[in-house]
DNA sequence: CCTCGATTCTTACGCTGTAAGAGACGAGAA
DNA sequence: TTCTCGTCTCTTACAGCGTAAGAATCGAGG
């Protein structure tokens, strides 16, 4: 009944699984993800990918450090200041969040401690000329900053988009200043750069040598 | 065999099953969540609480819309400016979150627009002084950031318990001066009010009358 | 050709959310 | 009291999940 080559090899690699792991959350969320699925997706059983990944959490885990690894390869140009930097640094981790937005909830739910995130954080505390305490400090705010950010404009389940957009019909009469807030639509990217500017300038309007007293 | 009384009313309510779930959460974290779990909590077939909750989605939005509501209550004190207020909305959403850290993961992935949350907006933009789209973006950004910031101090499982004590043994070779900055250990409150006011500073830098430009 | 390790599949277990419908309860009507 | 009816609860069932255990198959090296 069963042919010959019913069972050729295929091919696989822990990386082509998580290729195949991203591309699929990427089209039907992190919900719709199984082994099985992703599984036949690859031609193959679902007990095969174990064979590349020891259970789904750590496949998981690997979805996120390829976000994260894309930051690592951030250099600060010469002469860039601190600021400038870790700006940059934040807008590459929201434009990967938003990449992939179905991996967004699990950025949020797992640690980032892989050696490519600490690498970044590393990079930063050289480059901040603050005590390294105050360093992370700073770093941290930004980081976690980005993504509470990113979760409210694109975290949520691939039907509704946004905390703004599930807002378009709000009551007025009960909510009128919020209402008229809302009227130019979503403006991500605008309330994005404000709130991360803003938070910048927060951070660095202390001077740097001021810092070991108290 | 079975006696007469086998099956009393358990007498539940909406609320009382909402109740148990959180304390469920509480105590064993999200992942352990399970209908038939919470049914034997209160001395239930897991099919009863379809009476009460129309599904499980229903029942876990009840739990983040439980620690909203205790910020719809918090209301200006005479005189107070827009920046304490926000503040202190600030510190009491992080105080709920820390107190109920096993729905953090869900707060993070659900949007946050029940009436109550609404209405703490609304609040918001009266308050402000600057225009209300302005405004949105500075609660946007304050709210965004505080659940970020938490969720990288207390929102990961029960077992590990935040990204900065699970680097407790790093290699410090590699990684010098994240190592000298975790030496004084976790600190998560300083770090917390310290990337707080920095925000509220940046974000109230600007003078409320000339937004209306550009 | 034969063997051996790497790869893949099969089967199975206990768990999940929940659809469908049966059964038991308690309050009001007769 | 007895009957009825709506509300509550349970039973059964199904498809799907992650994954443990082990059998089957493959391709490469001897």
């Amino acid at each position: 009944m069963s042919d010959r080559r019913a069972r050729p090899r295929a091919g696989l690699t822990r990386e082509r699984v998580v290729d195949a792991a991203l591309a699929f959350v990427d089209e039907h969320g992190i919900a719709a993800l199984s082994m099985r699925k992703l599984g036949a997706e690859l031609g193959v059983e679902a007990m095969t990918l174990y064979h590349y990944v020891p259970n789904k959490e750590a496949l998981l885990d690997a979805l996120i450090d390829r976000l994260v690894s894309a930051l690592a390869g951030i250099a600060p140009g010469p002469g860039e200041r601190g600021q400038q930097w870790l700006g940059r640094v934040a807008r590459a981790y929201r434009a990967q969040l938003l990449a992939h937005p179905g991996v967004l909830p699990l950025a949020a739910t797992r640690p980032a401690v892989s050696p490519d995130s600490l690498r970044v954080i590393e990079t930063a505390l050289g480059l901040l000329e603050f005590p390294p305490a105050r360093g992370l400090d700073m770093v941290n705010a930004v980081m976690t900053f980005v993504l509470g950010h990113t979760l409210a404009e694109a975290g949520r389940a691939p039907g509704a988009r946004s905390d703004v957009d599930s807002l378009a019909h709000l009551d007025a009469d009960r909510f009128p200043l919020l209402a008229q807030a809302l009227r130019d639509g979503a403006r991500h990217d605008e309330r994005f750069e404000f709130a991360l500017e803003a938070l910048l300038t927060g951070l660095f309007a202390t001077d740097p040598r001021s810092e070991a007293s108290e």
